[in-house]
DNA sequence: GTTAACTAAACTGTCGACAATGTAGGCGTG
DNA sequence: CACGCCTACATTGTCGACAGTTTAGTTAAC
């Protein structure tokens, strides 16, 4: 599932990984407090070495620190999901549009390969298909982009969040032969090398995937 | 110029700013190595400080980091403005979205009136503007969006990054009436509660902002 | 009974020392 | 002379202890 198997080398590295894993999870709760002291006793390390991964996970914006004070799980809302989701609109459009001027030809056929194995799993109505298929096609044009900085910031830190989202608010659902199409329309304008096209598909594509998810936000007890 | 003077309460908070300040000003070369212990006795800090300001820079992408090894300063590139550039156009382009729909008449009206205070200076010539005016209206339009990532990403990481591109590259120049209008127009679309358009032209703007500074890029020996 | 000042406990911030890792230079061998 | 190994040094990673701040609980005054 992760792209690249993230190097721990240190031990902070491994802290940061472990506590993120919790707290997308929802094994540490949404809007806890983190006390450091707590912290160094359950996963067996310094205090130092809790800060340091603290530290990372508010880069991340999945924790909230204040001065004197502590730092919080941050808290989920409706608002808070529709900001992010504005966020993501605009980063992966700009992505796709990019991907498009700067993915090479097998990049593209293998895209198209993914496309197709998904394809054989709707066929089949495997429910599979939304969480890992769709991470990996998004990771794999963010990665097209061959833009740094966008990279980063999704998929250090946005995907961490939206995942954390869709685990805690339980979005497993359907959408998912339509969201094949959107997918394929979005391939198809970048084999045509047409980016305007792509980054347009992908906006519409993650608003209603956004708009999907807040239909059932209203359904389901936001808790 | 800081729209909220950050108020630093903790010395690693400090030391962070200064050393934010040295390294955008260029007081502390790009590409250089960051020595922990060099630092510490320059600042007069304990190492422990030095740490937690450098891994918050290199949250803002002003530092990269390498387990055991240590970290250095970003090296500056064209490749890198570009990229650089184009999250700002992704981003931006959605805060003016967003601040057509989510400001409210007060806070235009006073964006109205600093473009006000801007025409008189641009009709006296003075080159003043460039710098603190623009970094004004563009943060303006970024708070008003009203979304707590896009504000976050923008000021705390981007923005400094872009300032740091603009010193050290040298970038003071004119384009200062053209902006102008530029700004004008965009003002205009927020006014109008057209987000649609505000996008658009903020988008532009942005990209004639980038091919300005690229332009000048190869007429400068970019050292 | 309510408020305010004080006190003590718990927590975060900072420090200096030690451990582990990476790096450069010298040495020997082919 | 080139290559690789080994040693000594410099730097980062980690730890436990102390200092400073916040917070909650208690007491006293009105």
């Amino acid at each position: 599932m992760e792209i690249a198997a993230e190097s721990a080398v240190t031990h902070a590295d491994k802290t940061f990984f472990r506590l993120r894993k919790d707290i997308v999870e929802g094994v540490i709760e949404a809007g806890s407090k983190l006390s450091e002291t707590e912290l160094s006793t359950k996963y067996d390390v310094s205090r130092a070495v809790i800060r340091e991964a603290i530290n990372r996970l508010t880069a991340s914006h999945l924790v909230e620190r204040r001065a004197n004070v502590g730092a919080r799980v941050v808290s989920l809302s409706p608002q808070g999901l529709v900001e992010l989701y504005q966020v993501r609109e605009a980063l992966e459009g700009m992505a796709a549009r990019l991907a498009a001027q700067n993915m090479n030809q097998q990049e593209i056929d293998d895209l198209q390969g993914l496309l197709n194995d998904h394809f054989d799993e709707v066929k089949d109505g495997q429910r599979y298909y939304q969480e890992a298929g769709d991470v990996d096609f998004h990771y794999r044009i963010v990665l097209g982009s061959k833009n740094q900085h966008l990279i980063s910031v999704l998929i250090d830190g946005i995907y961490h969040l939206v995942r954390m989202y869709r685990v805690q608010f339980g979005m497993a659902g359907p959408r998912v032969t339509t969201a094949f199409d959107e997918h394929r329309h979005i391939v198809q304008a970048i084999a045509n090398r047409d980016g305007e096209l792509a980054e347009m598909l992908m906006r519409r594509h993650i608003l209603y995937s956004k708009n999907n998810i807040e239909r059932k936000l209203l359904h389901t007890s936001p808790h």
